[in-house]
DNA sequence: ATGTAC
């Protein structure tokens, strides 16, 4: 036992909710333990995606009396939205072709009377990188065929899967926050509140757009999503701030968990307790840090098996490194993940989806994909 | 996860 010091310091709670077979990187349980001893710290809930991250904890819900912009992290406002899509023929290599570039921001005066929040239009319509991506996906198993036909879907049916965040503006609110008061709480929430809202705001606009933009250039409609939740940020619960940190709010409404860009993802309904801070997991969780799986992935796969996946998916991706970082191996198994949320009544699975074709970033052109 | 620096 470590010694304590001489005002004994309350820490708060800490659970994690996954199976004992289920491995959680003891770093992510360290940095759990961590943000517990911050002051006013009162619950730390770790999901079953749970992974270390930059200063806090990926895959956590993290309830206290005072306001840490650290443990919303930079992506303020990230999440992911599936929007219901009609096409008639799907062929992958096809779609892939006709995907829009969206690591073009789109042109605001495309824009002209729209209410853009924060006024920030840079990058707006981006997809950004690390695990963000824009998926067309089929439904394939209809796990509750009720709740499935409520929300208008069926198996067969195509959806755009869309993750993506705030990006610069997200990353410039936490900045002014942390050059002034580091790793501290915000010494005035309600404006720090103000500025996150708009980030929310921003990023729930940014996926729609990007839904829109692939819809048109596939020559489809699309309408408001049937799923759009964001895993992070910080609300006012029960009192108290909860924050969420890749953790999607789960009290009573419906989540898409992402696998990877190799196999299913799972739409769940969700009813998480306090426990586990009104939270599901947000994804696979990865189980290799980016230079790991970079690392390992050259030793292991060819860039093709990568781009072409084993569900017959394509990954439109022309940055090879990315491409290895995000490869399926690096991520825990969703069935896990999910496995975890059911055993511990959080969830409740409604449909699973199947990559056709998966945007990560621009292709490189027809003569620099070669080989590895 | 990001924009920017190396």
């Amino acid at each position: 036992m470590q010694k304590r010091a001489f005002v004994q310091s309350t820490s708060a709670t800490v659970k994690v909710f996954a199976a004992a077979g289920s491995w959680i990187e003891s770093d992510a349980v360290a940095q759990c333990h961590q943000v517990a001893a911050l002051d006013g710290m009162i619950h730390v809930a770790g999901m079953p995606d749970l992974h270390p991250g930059k200063g806090a904890p990926i895959g956590a819900a993290m309830a206290s009396s005072v306001l840490y912009p650290l443990l919303v992290g930079s992506d303020i406002g990230c999440g992911i939205a599936v929007f219901p899509i009609r096409l008639k023929r799907v062929v992958p290599e096809r779609v892939a072709a006709r995907f829009p570039d969206l690591d073009k921001p789109v042109d605001p005066d495309d824009l002209a009377g729209a209410d853009i929040p924060a006024g920030y239009t840079d990058s707006l319509g981006t997809v950004g990188r690390g695990n963000h991506f824009v998926e067309l996906a089929r439904v394939d198993g209809v796990l509750d065929a009720g709740h499935a036909s409520r929300l208008g879907l069926s198996g067969g049916d195509l959806v755009l899967i869309v993750h993506s965040g705030s990006r610069g503006l997200g990353e410039r609110i936490l900045r002014a926050h942390t050059e002034v008061h580091g790793a501290g709480p915000a010494p005035d929430p309600a404006a720090y509140l103000e500025m996150h809202d708009a980030a929310v705001r921003w990023g729930a606009l940014n996926r729609r757009l990007m839904a829109a933009r692939v819809a048109e250039a596939l020559g489809a409609e699309v309408t408001e999503p049937i799923v759009d939740v964001c895993h992070n940020s910080v609300e006012i619960r029960d009192g108290v701030y909860l924050h969420r940190k890749g953790a999607a709010p789960g009290d009573g409404g419906d989540v898409l968990i992402a696998g990877t860009r190799g196999t299913h993802s799972y739409l769940v309904a969700a009813h998480a307790g306090p426990e586990a801070g009104h939270s599901v997991a947000h994804g696979a969780g990865r189980k290799m840090s980016r230079a790991d799986a970079l690392r390992r992935g050259k030793a292991k796969h060819t860039v093709e098996e990568l781009r072409r996946t084993p569900v017959g998916s394509l990954v439109v991706c022309g940055d090879r490194q990315l491409l290895f970082e995000e490869a399926p191996t690096a991520y825990k198994r969703i069935e896990q993940v999910i496995g975890d949320l059911v055993g511990h009544g959080l969830a409740t699975p409604v449909v699973t989806t199947v990559p056709v074709v998966t945007y990560k970033t621009a292709d490189l052109g027809p003569r620099k994909g070669g080989r590895r």
